[in-house]
DNA sequence: GGATGCCATCCATATACATGGACATCTAAC
DNA sequence: GTTAGATGTCCATGTATATGGATGGCATCC
């Protein structure tokens, strides 16, 4: 490991995480580097604009190169144009709304919707939800043990509705029937009146792409089988391709 | 400057710059840094998450960390909530869509857009636009003297419809009207059928925040100037906010 | 099979950085 | 006016890094 390069990205992520600015002490309490070492550091950045000073530097944020670098990351993904016909065809057989993400160490890295033929959106993009409460996040975490599951995860869950679920004991229950099944399902535990079925591609942890569809919360079991059986479907195809694309 | 510092940003806007993963002895050719010292420095970011390598890792690319930590910059700005309330108060008064974008070295950090009451967006970070097409643009290269312009630009310049101006000498002239009128207008240069008002918050160049308001084409001269005469009013209330804010 | 052109990795040494401490400055507090 | 706690800046020195060259592996191409 390259000292600086490494303190550089923990300076930067600590800058990120923050929601205020920092200064120079605060930034060393959170770092630990020494002050001076920090402030060289910190000149460097600067001047490089990948932090910003403000008037006086007596406090600093994140830049305006850090945004620039970092939002090529989605216009790079390979497998996000593959994902893109993946979730056409998907939404032409189920009808409903899906979308695909890609989470890493509990970050959804993006979220690529698809609601008609013509209205799509990439975005929340890097916002933290609670795990628990999407079938997406249920998704990843069925590909855990209970023992990593729960040194994830806050006891008692966040809720975000009356249906979230806040036991943790419960939850696990609940992914070894994500498992059983082969897919995530939630009703309500997120958003009041959507249900939404996920299913992950399987592969290394804790990064993982997971295609999904959200459905109004009261349709009929049948019906939700048939769609997450859909979902499963065209999850598997997807793997397939990337895999045949050597990509991931 | 601590050189691993700057080496470690050198070789993230080397990737994100690429369209393609790149190899070592591709970034060494475009970094200039000996290989030794290039590996040493991508296995570090390689484990910290903020370089993806190919499986095989013969070819690397922007990882997710970069995307994570630059993202924080859009939740951070100061500017962003007050440009927002800036920018509903002109869409009342107008009633045409607007927009509030800020540039840096010719590149458009964010371009939040607000159409209605209820539909606004924040789009193409980090795209780079011909700074001469758009009206925006042209209200920032305003701001500097015309060898300035002349060294920034290329000639001819690109043309986007047939409304672009292609002639370097006919833009500096175009650029003396912007300083004169105190606003940019573009009619159909960057998008057929839309004319565009941009005015320029008149701070330290290169980096600059501008209001601009997009309207159809056809609008008579004297509709033309009271849009403009709005954007001018508002944006000068804004600056005098950041003023009173301390920002920027 | 041999040559070529990639890659990752290792090593010894010259070099550049990291660091604690010192100092000037600027607040806010007393 | 003085104190306390910030910050930015500078410096000397021990230490960590940068680097060219060497090695081995793994493709591809004659």
């Amino acid at each position: 490991m390259v000292k600086s390069a490494e303190r550089t990205v923990r300076i930067l992520e600590a800058l990120a995480a923050s929601p205020e600015r920092l200064t120079l002490s605060e930034l060393q309490k959170r770092t630990g580097f020494p002050r001076s070492s920090l402030h060289a550091l910190m000149r460097t950045l600067v001047e490089l604009k990948w932090i910003e000073a403000d008037t006086g530097s007596s406090a600093y944020g994140i830049g305006p190169h850090a945004l620039l670098t970092g939002t090529a990351y989605l216009d790079k993904d390979p497998a996000l144009p593959l994902a893109h016909d993946a979730l056409e065809d998907l939404r032409e057989e189920i009808g409903h709304t899906v979308h695909f993400a890609r989470r890493d160490d509990g970050h959804v890295l993006y979220l690529a919707t698809r609601e008609s033929r013509d209205r799509h959106a990439i975005s929340r993009v890097g916002r933290r939800l609670p795990a628990s409460v999407t079938a997406l996040g249920q998704a990843l975490l069925a590909q855990l043990t209970d023992d990593e599951v729960a040194a994830l995860l806050p006891d008692p869950l966040p809720a975000l509705t009356e249906q979230s679920i806040t036991d943790l004991t419960k939850f696990t229950d609940e992914l070894d029937q994500v498992r059983a099944r082969g897919y995530a399902l939630e009703r309500e535990q997120g958003t009041p009146g959507v249900a939404c079925v996920a299913v992950a591609v399987d592969y290394r942890i804790p990064a993982t792409d997971a295609i999904s569809c959200s459905m109004p919360a009261g349709l009929p079991q049948e019906e939700i089988e048939r769609i997450a059986e859909a979902v499963i479907r065209h999850t598997r195809k997807f793997a397939a391709t990337l895999r045949r694309e050597g990509i991931r």
